[in-house]
RNA sequence: GGCGAGGUAGCUCAGUUGGUAGAGCAGCGGACUGAAAAUCCGCGUGUCGCCGGUUCGAUCCCGGCCCUUGCCA
């Protein structure tokens, strides 16, 4: 089984650059856990690793599908075992893993690890109850649901949220059975995660946005927009994406958008430690904004010698 | 300077026919098996601009002052 080395983080934390330095120092791949990294041509707001740098490392896990196409937690799945299978054959047997995991989207860190149902999703089916919620509201999924199954509502820890219950609907739909517990058992392995002091972390989004601005982002947009016209639902919400469209579209002014990125990135940031502190099982590494990179880097190898390698069930 | 309008939560504002106040946003906390940068849930004490007056009781009524803003000069 391959092994990987693992990093995490909440946005903004420093963990692609420490990732960058780890992974040329120790000469492996990454494998990048990021839903929004994998958009072709998402670039500047998503801080996507620069060319200099993926010349350097073999990355995985990046530019897997354009905009308007749609993507999934298992289609990242697949990419994984591309990646796993190309440390597997770089690694000389039983030697150290050949690969690093890197990103801040938690599902990803925990499908890796605890195994998804192999059966896909059935987007025209989700397509249809979206529309029915948006017409007549979530009341009518719980309805829709409690006449499939009784039970079924009980069993979401989530009975509110639309998200779920048209999930559950189109499962029960398409395959006569609600979405399942993972497929692997629990205790999680342990995951390395990186961590700033909240006040620090609000400093440097903001300063990211305003170098995304600096950067083009809003000239990377308008050429986006050019050839793909329409985005996937979820490269379409994708923060500094969604607003780069409204300001294009006269919605939002210049300073409109800059702090609405910069809202959305914090309550991003925040919802990912909390992740990360109750969905897994975090090994953290506080840092200050003031520490020197390579100091960071030896703290991270530390740690991962001292928990070891995760075992990647592919 | 004159005449209006306004000063209430970090921000934008509502409200109390006098019994010390509540929404949205922000923030904080939480959930989460396939769109996850998504989606959903929970958390509201703040000299109600300041100083007096009336009143059992004032954020509300009255007077003065300060500040913001609009129009006129």
């Amino acid at each position: 089984m391959t092994l990987a080395w693992t990093l995490a983080g909440a946005t903004a934390t420093g963990k692609s650059a420490a990732a960058q330095l780890l992974a040329e120092r120790l000469g492996i791949a990454i494998l990048s856990a990021d839903a929004m990294l994998v958009y072709r041509g998402m670039d500047v707001g998503t801080a996507k690793p620069s060319a200099a740098e993926r010349a350097r490392v073999t990355y995985f896990g990046v530019d897997l599908v354009t905009p308007d196409q749609p993507f999934s937690t298992g289609a990242w799945l697949r990419e994984a075992a591309r990646a796993a299978a190309h440390a597997g054959a770089a690694a000389s047997s039983g030697a150290a893993p050949a690969l690093l995991t890197v990103g801040g989207t938690g599902l990803y860190f925990k499908a890796l690890t605890r195994g998804l149902d192999s059966e896909v999703a059935d987007p025209a089916r989700r397509a249809h109850w979206q529309a029915r919620f948006e017409a007549e509201g979530v009341e009518a999924l719980r309805d829709a649901l409690a006449a499939l199954d009784p039970h079924a509502l009980a069993t979401l820890s989530d009975p509110s949220n639309p998200r779920r219950l048209i999930r559950a609907i189109e499962q029960l739909e398409s395959r006569r059975r609600l979405p399942q517990s993972w497929k692997q058992p629990g205790p999680d392995a342990p995951l390395t995660v990186l961590r700033l002091p909240r006040e620090q972390l609000h400093r440097r989004i903001r300063a990211r946005v305003e170098s995304m601005f600096a950067q083009g982002l809003v000239e990377e947009i308008r050429s986006l927009r050019r050839r793909y016209p329409v985005w996937s639902a979820s490269a379409a919400q994708a923060i500094g994406y969604a607003e780069g469209c409204a300001l294009l579209n006269g919605a939002l002014s210049q300073a409109e958008a800059f702090e609405r990125i910069v809202i959305r990135t914090r309550q991003l940031a925040k919802r990912q430690e909390t992740w990360f502190r109750h969905q897994t099982q975090a090994v953290w590494i506080d840092t200050d904004e003031r520490d020197p990179p390579g100091r960071t880097a030896e703290r991270i190898l530390n740690a991962w010698r001292q928990h070891g390698a995760t075992p990647l069930p592919l």
